[in-house]
DNA sequence: ACGAGTTAGACGTTTTGCGTCTAACTAGAA
DNA sequence: TTCTAGTTAGACGCAAAACGTCTAACTCGT
């Protein structure tokens, strides 16, 4: 029960600290064989440390993945980051910002393999981390819709939802493309861009077809 | 404890039979999970049967992984008389044995994820499956060799050894390419096709190139 | 109604995994 | 050297999971 948030992530003794070595491979086991079929006793090894060394750190197999979903939402945030740095159309942007928050995890995620197990183990011991995750892209798409309104880009009243049910909306239709013949990798990555398609027309200035 | 070899592999039902249902399942996890961590409820949810069924037809795990074995090696027979039905040079007709043999078990075990393992797990429970394995390889590749040797396409004893140790010799090759570097299963049969060419080259009749 | 095959579920046993603990080892710092 | 922080192998007790067995009930085709 040693202080985790010393020597914790930001520091780097030789590059990489105890903590994120071990969050990285829980989640190369997690991703490949799920929560449950993967033991300390395999990420011990998978870590190339002994397996007193885990509850050190780390104080049980749920406090790993919380940590390996924290080490997640990093990356996701740092992709989220660059793809709104990036030039492009407010649909592009927003395409690329849904393949930043969503088709990380999902890759990350060895492809949704063991998406539905993963996702039952976050609601029921890392609630938060899921929260934070969730958090991290409601902020962006807001910041995102909102700079494109003020620029006269989109009117996001032509949707007929405010904007944050605009982007709840859009999360759920993100959340459902995993679902119903599990896609692959880029099979997802083309759902998402198809749904950014959509939601783009939803609240583009000129008005869409009409037949 | 009910009769295995009744209404065993041969007999059809409504076009594939328990056994096979149940092996080919088996087979499926055992490729992505390894040994250890399928589960006899893992097989049993995955062939779409009830726990109890297994035992109706098997012995025990072990029996499950055996009877997994014979049927993959089945696969890997058929395999092989087709490569050797196709017309061709004496180098491609063994370049496409070896890939049939080897080449099945190699995708079927998920590109070698975990055939360290399961090759332990052969050799601990199913020693004679594997032998019988090894033995299809053996009977096809002479018959190549003899049939090549009495047409003038090859001369055995060009390669300085006779013709089992060759053969033997070749299985460890092949074995070799497994290992060091896990390889795709692109990678792997490219491996294969080297081997069998220097094989070939071996035996060619006309004098290899020589500094 | 019969029988063969299947099923859910319970059972006792064995194995595995979890989380804790200890004594020993390794390095870097004082 | 000594001290300390971090690590390690291995043992421990407990809980959970998996194994293999068994039974009573169900579903068929005959």
């Amino acid at each position: 029960m040693s202080d985790r948030s010393e020597s914790s992530i930001t520091s780097g003794e030789d590059g990489k600290g105890r903590i994120e070595q071990i969050a990285e491979a829980a989640l190369r086991l997690f991703a490949r064989y799920g929560y449950k079929r993967t033991s300390m006793d395999d990420i011990a090894r998978e870590a190339g440390v002994a397996r007193a060394t885990l509850y050190l750190h780390f104080k049980g197999k749920d406090d790993v993945f919380r940590a390996m979903l924290a080490g997640l939402g990093g990356q996701v945030e740092t992709r989220c980051r660059e793809a709104l740095a990036r030039p492009g159309s407010f649909s592009e942007r927003l395409a690329a910002l849904m393949a930043a928050h969503h088709g990380t995890a999902f890759s990350a995620f060895s492809a949704g393999e063991h998406l539905g197990e993963l996702k039952a183990v976050m609601v029921s011991i890392a609630g938060a981390e899921l929260a934070a995750f969730e958090a991290i892209f409601i902020s962006f798409a807001r910041q995102l819709f909102e700079d494109a309104a003020a620029q006269g880009e989109i009117a996001i009243e032509r949707s007929g939802l405010p904007l944050d049910t605009l982007i709840a909306t859009m999360m759920r239709a993100a959340a459902g493309a995993k679902y119903g013949e599990q896609p692959s990798c880029e099979d997802y990555l083309l759902r998402l861009r198809e749904i950014a398609a959509v939601f783009a027309a939803a609240v583009a200035r000129d008005a869409p077809l009409r037949a």
